[in-house]
DNA sequence: CACAGCCCTTGATATGCATCAACTTTTGCT
DNA sequence: AGCAAAAGTTGATGCATATCAAGGGCTGTG
């Protein structure tokens, strides 16, 4: 039926695979850590767990002392709003560690929730502080850094565009983090609904499947269930210089 | 003519103070560290210096290692766009510190201009990180997180809200800062103009100055040249939720 | 394999905000 | 203090995108 899945239900069957053996190593935190250092991560700190669909990670303000590194599948982050409605903050992918703003607080700011059935690695921070290795605190900050800067080129997508342009840089950003993991960076499977995808971008859900269309007619790209294809990728940065 | 602005004036007269006697040390890096801490931190770390109005203190793509306490004064940030189009990303006022996005690059994300006569306090990471004080880097993460948890708020501010809420969630904002910074929360100088105030919301400056208008007819706030009084705090809360 | 429910698409209409234009007020410089 | 330039305001008009409405296509389940 699906490729990852299939992948990823394998993965449960096998024994937890250690940090110092994981394909992740070089996105995840143990990266740049001396071997020493691997060692003790892997002992005390983390713990992976898979998850069916629409599964919810944790929920806004409940007490989080971790952060979760997505070894497969993907996740959405939102909040719920007084009035009941959801907003998504952010959508994570293969390779992302999610939960980093609840370190501060020690309490989640969103509800973080499977799209697909995924793999995800729960990194303990209690463990890990206590440990005391420079080593991995500076790649935690490496980390928050490059997803604060990432924040604010979102931000910049959302305001002051057409959206069309926030469309495509949204394709373009998923094209992007596809191709820092080593995968296509023309074909991907889109894991999240338009309805969740416009909700993310602020727009109506009609006005981003109107853009699809008119994408997909002017040969840009083209769509096969949930798999999305990009036909011209320059013209599409074009678009949002 | 300016009472914050003169006591900026005194403040260059004095020699630079110490971080261990620091007026900003609950809110600046060296916060929570033992006394032995801000020792090595004052010796190889700070440097604290006077910018004029429209200073710049750092450009985008410049080399960065350091981050900067806001001592007084305030910044934007902004980054240009292909076309020469500014478009600020945040601001940032008393008690905040700015460039922790450059720090997983070592490559400054955004212009950071002064919007009046303000002191900075530039704080040398590569010194500081030689260190390897696990508390240091410890803070750090604590207030990068924040930042994080800032992000998003901002970001669910301005999508899907109307221009009215954008503006005001805006003025609300900064008093909650000011507040946590034991300052007023119901009266308080805007320090950027109102073109800035559009390009950060992503309104049309016509539109924030209407909103301006229509929130003071309602006696919801009051403005005397960029000194901004806020007549009903709750009312204007209501109309965010 | 058939059915139900959700997701997506397409068309018609409504509206909030941008844009354009003119004027007033404030700021900063000599 | 006085003048020029920048910032802010107010009104008239237009357009991009939301909203409303209806139909078609997947997807997962018994």
């Amino acid at each position: 039926m699906n490729q990852i899945n299939n992948s990823v239900d394998e993965m449960t069957m096998r024994t937890p695979i250690q940090c110092s053996q994981c394909s992740m190593q070089s996105i995840c935190v143990p990266a740049g850590l001396i071997p020493s250092d691997v060692e003790i991560l892997d002992k005390s700190s983390r713990e992976p767990h898979l998850y069916n669909k629409r599964s919810v990670v944790y929920s806004e303000d409940r007490a989080l002392n971790s952060v979760f590194a997505i070894k497969s599948g993907s996740v959405k982050c939102y909040t719920i709003d007084s009035n009941g409605k959801q907003q998504i903050t952010s959508f994570h992918l293969v390779g992302d560690i999610v939960g980093l703003e609840a370190l501060a607080s020690g309490k989640a700011a969103t509800y973080c929730e499977t799209l697909e059935t995924s793999m995800l690695c729960e990194i303990k921070l209690n463990k890990l502080f206590a440990q005391e290795l420079p080593k991995v605190e500076n790649n935690l900050l490496q980390l928050m850094s490059r997803r604060l800067a990432n924040c604010s080129k979102h931000y910049l997508n959302v305001v002051n565009t057409s959206a069309e342009q926030k469309v495509i840089a949204f394709l373009l950003s998923i094209s992007t983090h596809m191709h820092q993991h080593g995968l296509s960076r023309n074909e991907y499977r889109l894991p999240m609904t338009r309805t969740d995808i416009a909700n993310y971008l602020g727009l109506a859900v009609e006005t981003v499947s109107r853009i699809f269309t008119s994408l997909k007619e002017q040969s840009l790209i083209d769509t096969k269930q949930s798999i999305l294809t990009i036909n011209n990728l320059n013209a599409l940065e074009r678009r949002v210089a």
